[in-house]
RNA sequence: GCCCCCGUAGCUCAGUGGAUAGAGCAUAGGAUUCCUAAUCCUUGAGCGCAGGUUCGAUUCCUGCCGGGGGCACCA
């Protein structure tokens, strides 16, 4: 919002420039306004000179000096500076910044959200696990970052949508059946043996006896494909419950569930199918159906039937990918975990197929967890099938904890999850960090209240904010007014650890502040505009932990 | 062999086409008669290597090295 304001002021004085014929061009390169590094280099620097020293044939210091005189320097900018290799430096007024108060109070939840979006419908699918078992660590990190950015996109200026795909036909279930009855044998006292490529989690053998103990007799007249079935559908609609469950407890909430079988009931895949055939995009070799990915830069085509006439997962992603678009997204993100990543340009392929852009499908990949308890690796040991749950942590590290662990790093790189330090109650715990800012402020405001100093604990407008002087102060505001620049970022790079990053240094800025003022003095004026400030702060902590999915409590 | 991600301080990680690359932890010392010490203040050290593009590269491109993951008519 401020660099808006210096972008237009460095526009005026290059046109008033060209008007008075000191420069020779009105062109106007990309030019950046950011905000420097070091405080000696002012608020806010462009390199206007710089970019246009081609255009205007000038050097850019001297492009520099034509344009700063043209510059009015008044209540809001201090002075203006030329510097390095023709930097334009904007020094602001405390006076500029105290606005950004009231802007907060006023817009209050919705401060910080953007327009970027223009409204466009994006859907964000993620979590997506198989209904074969429970979340586990994974699963986790890609729930908190599908949620988030769904979050974020929103407010944004987005319209977004969060799906849930559930993988619900084919050779899994039919696996998760078997994996089912064959435990459900084994306490019948049957000697059978377990075979390898069944799912071996304590979890299995707690449904065979929770289906055993239903309709145990039952089953076992049946035959033995109707058995699995049965253990199959139980099984798959207990664990659909409980992910379902584990999900909610983790503050994820879908606006829809999305049926893979369905798409085989409705027709899709195979009109999918068709459609591709009818294109000739789909080929018939060795008995199979291939799709030519190769044409869309795939490293070699696809199958979508096999020569058993079985279709292959692909071919349901097709048909999925097909009908998200026609639901009128315009865009759709999936959130994969980092080792799918072979499967992206196969689902481009066939997104681009079907006659949208590349551009319409962006794939978020999420990289892996390594858990940890105490520094050291924590083992898991896939091959038994145990597991440590998205349950199990959120019951011992918590909510709050685990999302932000989860948040805290670009999901570019693996993230260590360390178990004691994201239940540790201290600043090694980014969580706490943050949310002490927002009970410490409770708790000032409270007494203020207590005092009489104020009536309510809310209000929409700052009082006496040119009272606010000191370095701290005009620094938490500079922050506070960055965070819009922070979520549209956010949002335009589809990562949301830019909100955990912005809301740790916001965190820092009010602790320093906290420790070194006090907010409520003697002097009424003052106490009045430090509390219109640190209201400020709470609400832009509570409106960034709520993009993170994290609560901002009151009291700690 | 091919593909994806990563390589920044002792450790875990931010960050940027530009002017002096940041934070936390760890180490050492200090701060509370006062709004929550789950806090703050002070203290050293770094862009894996080699080329290229650029007025300018830690950032973009290529190659190499190192770490993680993936390469089915599996899901």
């Amino acid at each position: 919002m401020m660099k808006h304001t210096i972008r237009k002021i460095v526009l005026n004085a290059a046109q008033k420039a060209f008007e008075k014929g000191i420069l020779p061009s009105d062109k106007v390169p990309e030019m950046e306004i950011e905000e420097p590094r070091h405080q000696s280099h002012g608020d806010f620097s462009t390199n206007f000179a710089m970019v246009s020293a081609s255009i205007q044939k000038m050097a850019p210091r001297k492009i520099a000096q034509s344009l700063v005189p043209l510059i009015e320097t008044g209540s809001l900018i201090e002075k203006v500076e030329i510097a390095g290799p023709g930097f334009i430096n904007f020094f602001l007024s405390n006076k500029a910044w105290h606005p950004v108060v009231d802007q907060i109070l006023e817009q209050d939840k919705i401060y910080g959200a953007s327009d970027i979006g223009k409204n466009e419908k994006v859907q964000v699918e993620f979590v997506s696990a198989n209904p074969t078992g429970p979340l586990h660590v994974g699963h986790g990190r890609g729930a908190a970052v599908g949620d988030s950015v769904a979050n974020i996109l929103s407010f944004a200026g987005f319209d977004v949508q969060k799906e849930y795909y559930i993988n619900d036909s084919g050779r899994q279930i039919r696996t998760l059946g078997t994996s089912v009855w064959l435990r459900l044998l084994q306490k019948t006292g049957k000697e059978i043996k377990f075979l390898d490529d069944c799912y071996k989690g304590a979890y299995i053998k707690e449904l065979a006896e929770e289906i055993l103990e239903k309709e145990g007799d039952e089953l076992i007249q049946k035959d033995e494909d109707e058995a699995i079935l049965v253990c199959a559908t139980f099984a798959a609609k207990k664990i659909l419950e409980g992910i379902k469950e584990d999900l909610s407890s983790f503050g994820v909430k879908f606006d829809q569930w999305f049926s893979e079988q369905s798409l085989y009931d409705t027709g899709r895949v195979q009109k999918a199918i068709d459609d591709f055939k009818s294109k000739d995009l789909i080929y018939e070799e060795d008995g199979a159906f291939w799709f030519r990915t190769q044409d869309f830069g795939d490293e070699k085509n696809r199958v979508v039937v096999r020569n058993n006439g079985l279709t292959t997962y692909f071919a349901s992603d097709i048909a999925y990918h097909m009908e998200k678009y026609e639901r009128g997204f315009q865009k759709v993100i999936d959130v994969w975990g980092a080792d799918h990543h072979g499967y992206i340009k196969r689902i481009d392929a066939s997104v681009v197929a079907s006659g949208r852009k590349s551009e319409q499908f962006e794939v978020i990949l999420v990289q892996l967890v390594n858990l940890l308890r105490g520094g050291k690796p924590f083992q898991m040991s896939k091959r038994a099938g145990d597991f440590v749950t998205l349950k199990d942590i959120i019951d011992e590290v918590g909510k709050d904890a685990a999302r932000f662990m989860f948040l805290s790093r670009s999901y570019d790189s693996g993230l260590d999850f360390d178990l004691e330090l994201a239940k540790q109650k201290n600043s090694d715990n980014p969580v706490y960090y943050v949310q002490y800012v927002h009970a410490r402020i409770t708790g000032i405001l409270l007494k203020a209240k207590q005092e009489s100093i104020i009536q309510d604990l809310d209000f929409n407008k700052g009082e006496y904010l040119d009272f606010l002087n000191t370095f701290e102060e005009i620094n938490l505001l500079k922050i506070l007014n960055a965070f819009k620049e922070n979520v549209e970022k956010s949002a335009e790079t589809l990562h949301p650890h830019v909100i955990f990053t912005y809301l740790m240094s916001l965190a820092s800025a009010f602790h320093s502040y906290y420790n070194k003022h006090k907010v409520i003095t003697d002097e009424k004026e003052l106490t009045l505009a430090r509390l219109s400030l640190v209201l400020g702060v709470k609400k832009v902590i509570r409106n960034g932990l709520k993009l993170l999915g994290v609560t901002a409590p009151e009291r700690m």
